[in-house]
DNA sequence: TGATCTCGGTCTGCGCACCC
DNA sequence: GGGTGCGCAGACCGAGATCA
């Protein structure tokens, strides 16, 4: 049952009854109601790629998650969740995220290429931005809508973003730190070009000094998301003539790698109550090491938000609005404190 | 072989007919 | 004359068919 099969068996032009279907104005209610209760009892569905044709719309969003060769597969959880909050926030427009996984960033490149060539989305979402972010480029270059979760110093941070407040959490993580008695403060952060791995250790660095610590290169670890580069770090850390007495790491994979170092070292004077992470990345470690974590994430809102930006770039509409999210801490952790 | 046409389903700008 | 309701025609895009 297509449009033109329903209007011949109402008698009508299938521009009434297009009218009638998309509720338009000069339609009289009479032939408007007499429409929707035929469509009802024969079943008429629109077609999708049709409808797409006519608007040049496609319908969906493509979601990008972070390239990483197998490690994304944690990290996947993370954005699951924000994912649903996306969803439902774009249910009533009709757009639907479509969630992409790539295994290395020249993977990533040729995904973008295909998405903005083949016009495969009407829009774009970036994860784990960089500070010089060629994809941000990319995209602002081609005049394809965007929207990315974090921020960078390309366009000079002027585009459509969703981010976390970074330094202001590496403020308060170093805060609990100097709470618990801490002297020597390591921070175990993200490396090459990640953005908020380079502004959580700002706001650490920054708080560190406004509170008369000297920060210590020698405690300062950049890796990446995964349990390896927690033991890299503690590997590090305890080469050190004056080892740390507090541990912060920027997310749960690296402190997970350092708890499984310090198994193999209990007389190191170090336990997990002298570490902490500011947020939980995968599903599993939010449940299990839930206590070692400052700051709780709200998925659905983060969703929200994208899903409001989202609906703004594809709209056409041209005004640039980021949004910064401040994360409350985390009861469990607040109330072992 | 290259150019042009046709087809699919939906939507909408514009124009026409009708009625008050 | 103005408002209302309806229909025509064309646009959207890419693949396949047809023609010169």
């Amino acid at each position: 049952m297509n449009i033109k099969e329903l209007a011949e068996f109402l008698n009508l032009s299938t521009a009434t009854v297009s009218k009638a279907l998309n509720n338009k104005s000069d339609i009289s209610n009479h032939t408007r109601k007499k429409v929707l209760e035929a469509a009802e009892k024969l079943g008429y569905r629109p077609n999708a790629s049709a409808r797409h044709l006519r608007s040049g719309k496609v319908g969906a969003v493509a979601l990008l998650l972070p390239a990483a060769d197998g490690g994304n597969v944690h990290t996947a959880s993370f954005f699951m969740r924000i994912a649903r909050g996306l969803q439902s926030s774009l249910k009533a427009s009709g757009i639907d995220p479509v969630i992409h996984i790539t295994t290395d960033r020249q993977g990533e490149q040729q995904l973008l290429q295909k998405i903005i060539e083949q016009n495969r989305a009407d829009a774009v979402i970036l994860t784990d931005t960089r500070i010089d972010d060629e994809r941000i480029l990319l995209l602002n270059d081609r005049r394809f809508p965007f929207v990315t979760i974090g921020q960078s110093r390309v366009l000079k941070g002027h585009f459509n973003w969703v981010d976390f407040h970074h330094e202001e959490m590496g403020r308060q993580c170093v805060r609990f730190a100097l709470r618990q008695g801490a002297k020597r403060i390591a921070v175990a952060t993200l490396g090459a070009d990640s953005m908020h791995g380079l502004q959580f250790l700002d706001g650490c660095l920054e708080e560190m000094r406004e509170s008369g610590q000297t920060p210590n290169d020698g405690l300062i670890f950049f890796g990446a998301v995964a349990e390896s580069s927690g033991e890299e770090a503690m590997q590090k850390f305890m080469q050190q003539n004056a080892k740390p007495d507090f541990i912060i790491f920027i997310n749960d994979f690296l402190l997970m790698g350092a708890c499984h170092y310090l198994a193999g070292l209990p007389d190191c004077g170090l336990d997990e109550k002298s570490m902490l992470c500011a947020t939980a990345s995968s599903d599993f470690s939010s449940r299990v090491m839930s206590s070692a974590c400052l700051f709780t994430v709200d998925h659905e809102e983060v969703g929200r938000q994208l899903g409001e930006a989202v609906l703004r770039v594809t709209q056409g509409d041209n005004a640039v609005k980021s949004v910064l999210l401040t994360l409350p801490v985390n009861a469990i952790r607040h109330h072992i404190i």
